[in-house]
DNA sequence: TAATTTTGCATCGTGAACGATATAATTCAA
DNA sequence: TTGAATTATATCGTTCACGATGCAAAATTA
């Protein structure tokens, strides 16, 4: 078999799985609080600038809005955030915290911490984490086509 | 605002990103043959290890079984694979390749050439790569607690 | 201004992921 | 050997991802 067809030799697999097992290593801390990893995304996103349309919400998050519509609605019922149309563009959905939606802010203060240290190894520490940032920065700049 | 929550000092969506992005790359090249990427994985066991059971696969891919059976499901409705019972353990379902699933070894024989230049850049070369592999293993290696 | 194109969002269908649960076969222990 | 625990797989429900499509509002162009 040619060597290119092992799994172990495939960079897109290593990515694909570090990607999922980190994501589920957040579960039980975001979990606790009713929240996906998405949806903490999401909270990302507003808490750094609050009241955004979909379509920026999105773009920050390299998503489709056709990922993040259903994604913001569910967070809506869960009174998170709310949603109401643009008042210059009536296209947009502007996307608000709501009360709950800032608190959690609070309520999640040590997660990034704590995710952060779930990583830490041999390889990859504080002095190698900037070239490993730089890498995957290079491979998604490289491939966000749009 | 705590530099901890800000999205560009995260590395979990920076895997999640670039996961996603480089799984989009493999589409055009996989769907062509009717396939998707997590059923190419699949495919890349089986060509190194034909009639396995559904357990060794998901191993291998760090799966749980509650994902690769539907998934194994549809490749076998697409007459990629053949599901049979075990002769030893009637628990295990065992896993082959038909001709058609081997034949694929051929018309993909391309694609993990192609898929490596996609993500060729300053940073992540020939050289460079070693290093990134490392860290991404290393990475899976603290995750995985199973 | 009227017609056309573009944009922003929503909806639908399909295929993962994954927690939870169920079921049958095997193994282990009393 | 019988009963209990374990193992291998399957099923179910929910939430992404994402291609495809639809629709209304805005921007562009004739």
């Amino acid at each position: 078999m040619r060597p290119e067809f092992l799994l172990e030799n495939q960079l897109c697999f290593r990515l694909y799985t570090a990607s999922r097992l980190l994501t589920q290593a957040y579960h039980p801390l975001l979990s606790e609080h009713g929240l996906t990893y998405p949806q903490y995304l999401v909270l990302l996103v507003l808490w750094e600038k609050d009241a955004q349309p979909v379509n920026d919400i999105a773009k920050r998050l390299y998503l489709e809005t056709n990922t993040v519509t259903p994604l913001i609605q569910r967070m809506e019922k869960e009174g998170i955030v709310t949603r109401s149309k643009g008042e210059k563009d009536a296209r947009q959905m502007i996307v608000r915290l709501t009360k709950k939606g800032w608190d959690l802010q609070v309520e999640l203060v040590d997660v990034p911490t704590a995710m952060g240290n779930a990583v830490i190894c041999e390889s990859v520490n504080t002095e190698t984490a900037p070239e490993l940032f730089k890498m995957l920065d290079d491979i998604i700049a490289k491939l966000k086509t749009k």
